[in-house]
DNA sequence: AACGTATTCGCAAACGTTCCCGATAGTTTT
DNA sequence: AAAACTATCGGGAACGTTTGCGAATACGTT
C-alpha cells in the first residue's frame, strides 16, 4: 500500500518517474508529488506471485537444440527427424510444458475464438442457442466467449470493443432492443472480422443474418386461431423497435385480413412485455366492454401471463379464450391447458450460424452478405382448441 | 491449393525446409517430398487477408514520439503532459486505434478472463449459474469463457488444458459425473491459478467450493412427505459417483429414519436419469404390488416423469402418490397439481463463486481451503398435498 | 553560479511463439 | 566428380504491449 505523505490517502495514486533509486508517485487527488525509496516500495507494492510457467525455450535449453526446431517438433513438422521430436515431446511431458496460447494468438493475430453477444439470458431462448453454436465450434476447435449486452445499447459497444481488443475470429451477435446506430458493428468489416447477426438482426447494414420466418410464424399462429373459430384476435406484441417484433406484427395483420377480419387497434399493443407491463396490458384486453376472444402474443411468458389473468377472472381456456404464445418455453407444454405456441429451431439457429462464422472465418472474401431464415414450427395444445 | 505431385493429394500435404527460392514440401499420405517454385506457392497457398491494425507504434511515428509516451498516455500515466495526452488521444482516435488485448495479456500474463466448465446446458441449472457469474465478472472488467465437458471425463481434460493454455486467471469447475481423478486440477495448484468447484464438487482435493445444503435439502424434502402423512416414501436418485447424489440419498435416510420409516431398499434407485431411464425406474416402482405412497426424486425432470406416468395409470397424485423434485425448473410451477420441489438458490451460486474467484485472483496466497454452503428453500406446491 | 527538484520523455528489454531463409551434412543422380 | 536432392537443424525477426531505469530539460533556491 503506497500513501500519499500530504493527504495520506492510499486511492488513486500513481507511478510518476524515478529518480536515483527512488519511485516517485503523484496523488491523484491531491495533486501532490512525492518520491519512496525502491527497497520500501518493493514491499510496499504487492509482489504479484508469478510462478515460472515451463517455455518452448526451457525445453530448448536443457535438449540443447533451438527453440525453432522444439516448436516444430511440438507441432509435427516434418524437417524434425523422430528421435528428436520424442526427445522434445518427452521433455515436454517430462517439464509439464503447457503451451502459451496468448502468445500463439499474438504472433498469428488469430485466437481460435468466436465471441457471442446476446441481450439476455432470462428466457431459454439464448441458452439454447448457445448450446448449439458452442457444440459446433468445440468441435471445430474453437472457443466461444459470450458476452452480454443486458438490452443496453452503451454496454452492447462496450462488448463490441472488448471482443475487438480482444481479436475474436468472428462475432456473433443478438442486437440490443435499443440498438438503432451500428458503427460499432460496421467496425468489424473495416477490420475484416467476419461478423453475423442472428434473431434479433437489423436491415440497417449489410451482413449475413440467421433468423427464423417470423412473418410466417406470426400468420400461421394467427390463422389457426381464425380456423378454429375465434374471430376477434387482439395481439400482445414486442416493442417495435425489434425487426421480430415488426414481422410478427405483419403477420398478425396479413393473417386478420387474408381471412376478413377487421383489425381493432386498440387490441393491438406493442411494447417492452416485462412480467408487470403483461400483466397491465392483459388486464386491460380482458377487461374491455367487448373483451377479444382471442389472443396471439409475442412470447410464452406473455401468453402464460394471460393464462393467469383469465383463469383468475374466471375466464374459461380455450372456450371463451383463446391464446397463443410464441416460443415453446418449457413450462408451455405443462401449463393446463397446454399453451399452443410456435417452437423456435434454436439449437439449429445456434449451430447454422456457428458454421456460417466458421466459413468467413476462412473465406477469402465475406460478401456474402445472404440471409438464412429458418423454419419454425407450430406446436398446437389446448390453448386454442375450442370445444364448439 | 498445393497438389502432390506424385499422388495428387491436396489433404496432408506439410512445409518441410526451403531451397533456393523453393518451397518444399512432404505429402503425408504417400510420403513423398517435392518442391515447389516460389512464386507459384505465393499464389498457390491463399495468402490471409491481413489488414494492419493500427498500433501504438504507428501513433508514436505520427507524433514523433517514442511508444512508451504513447502507453502511458492511453492509460493516464502521471508522467505524460496534458498536451501530449490529449495529442495522443486524438491521434488514437482519428486513427482508429483498437489496443490489441493479446499483447497486453502477453506481457503481463494475465488475461482478465475467468474460465468456466460446466457439465452440461441442458437443464435450466447452469444457465442460471453463468447468468449470476457473468454479471459479477462483467462488473468487475472480466471476461468470461465457457465451456461444456458434456459429461465426459476426457473433454474435461481437454477443456481444462484449453484454459490453462489461454491462460485464464482462474477456472470455476463443476465436475463431469465420471470424473474420479484430480490429475487435472491439481496442475492448477502447481501453477498458482486459482481454482472453484460448484455444484459438483469432490472431496479429494482441497479447494475452495461453493455448494447447496443438499443434505439438509433432501432431509426437508422427506420430512415434508412424512408430516403430510406419506408412509413408504421411495428414492429416485442420481449417479453415486456425484456427491450431491450422495447427500441427496443421506438425507433421504436421514428423515426415514427419524420419523421411524423403514427403508425398503428396492425402492431406493440411483442412476443416470435420462428421460428413458426416469419412466423405466418409475414404471417400476408403480408397477409395485405394494407400490409407494409418495416419491422424493433428485431432480424436477423424472419428478415431472413421474407424475406423467401416475397420470397415465390413473394414480391420483397427491392423494394416492405424493410427490417431490429437486430445483425448480419452470414447469414445476405449471404443471397440475404444481410440483413440490427444492428451490436452489442459483443466481446466487454464480454470483458468489465469482465474487470469490475474484479474491482469490488478487489474493497473494490462495489457502483459504473453504466451502460455501448456500441454502434452499421448500417450494410446496400440490403434489405434495394430500387433502386427508 | 551551483545545486536540488519537477516535469516530461525515450531506450530497450522483456512476454513466448512462429516461421522465413538459410546452412550443413549425407545421398543420389548425371 | 560435379550437381542435385534429402533430411535436419538454427538464427533471428516479428507480433504489440508494458515498464524499469534512466536522461534531458526547466525552474527555483540558496
Amino acid at each position: 500500500m503506497i500513501k500519499c505523505v500530504k493527504c495520506g490517502q492510499v486511492e488513486g495514486i500513481m507511478k510518476a518517474g524515478y529518480v536515483r533509486g527512488k519511485q516517485r508517485f503523484l496523488c491523484k487527488p491531491c495533486n501532490y508529488y512525492f518520491t519512496i525509496q525502491e527497497k520500501d516500495v518493493s514491499t510496499a507494492v504487492q509482489q504479484k506471485r508469478k510462478r515460472h510457467q515451463t517455455t518452448i525455450i526451457d525445453i530448448a535449453r536443457t535438449l540443447g537444440v533451438s527453440n525453432s526446431t522444439v516448436s516444430r517438433a511440438l507441432h509435427g513438422h516434418a524437417d524434425i527427424s523422430p528421435d528428436t521430436r520424442q526427445a522434445v515431446l518427452d521433455t515436454a511431458a517430462l517439464l509439464d510444458y503447457q503451451p502459451n496460447q496468448l502468445a500463439y494468438n499474438l504472433v498469428k493475430s488469430r485466437t481460435n475464438t468466436i465471441g457471442m453477444i446476446v441481450p439476455e439470458f432470462h428466457n431459454p431462448f439464448f441458452p439454447n442457442v448457445i448450446i448449439g453454436a458452442h457444440e459446433v465450434l468445440t468441435r471445430a476447435g474453437y472457443n466461444l466467449t459470450i458476452m452480454q449486452s443486458n438490452e443496453s445499447y452503451q454496454v452492447e459497444i462496450s462488448n463490441t470493443k472488448a471482443m475487438l481488443a480482444n481479436r475474436v475470429d468472428g462475432l456473433l451477435i443478438s442486437l440490443t432492443q435499443e440498438t438503432n446506430n451500428f458503427d460499432h458493428l460496421s467496425v468489424f468489416e473495416k477490420r475484416g472480422i467476419p461478423l453475423i447477426l442472428f434473431n434479433r438482426v437489423c436491415e440497417e447494414i449489410d451482413v449475413p443474418k440467421v433468423v427464423v420466418n417470423d412473418f410466417e410464424s406470426a400468420f400461421m399462429a394467427v390463422e389457426h386461431l381464425i380456423l378454429n373459430g375465434y374471430e376477434r384476435i387482439a395481439h400482445l406484441g414486442g416493442p417495435l423497435t425489434l425487426l421480430v417484433s415488426q414481422e410478427r406484427l405483419r403477420g398478425y395483420k396479413a393473417a386478420m385480413q387474408k381471412h376478413g377480419k377487421t383489425i381493432e387497434s386498440h387490441m393491438v399493443i406493442q411494447g417492452m412485455l416485462t412480467q408487470q407491463k403483461a400483466r397491465i396490458y392483459g388486464q386491460y384486453l380482458l377487461d374491455l366492454a367487448e373483451r377479444p376472444d382471442a389472443i396471439f402474443a409475442v412470447n410464452d411468458s406473455a401468453a402464460i401471463e394471460i393464462m393467469l389473468i383469465a383463469k383468475e377472472k374466471g375466464i374459461a381456456i380455450p372456450d371463451e379464450l383463446g391464446v397463443v404464445g410464441f416460443s415453446d418455453n418449457p413450462e408451455s407444454a405443462y401449463i393446463g391447458p397446454g399453451l399452443t405456441t410456435i417452437r423456435q429451431p434454436t439449437l439449429e439457429m445456434g449451430q447454422s450460424t456457428a458454421e456460417w462464422i466458421l466459413q468467413l472465418v476462412d473465406a477469402e472474401e465475406l460478401n456474402l452478405h445472404e440471409r438464412k431464415v429458418l423454419n419454425t414450427e407450430l406446436i398446437v395444445r389446448g390453448s386454442s382448441m375450442r370445444k364448439s
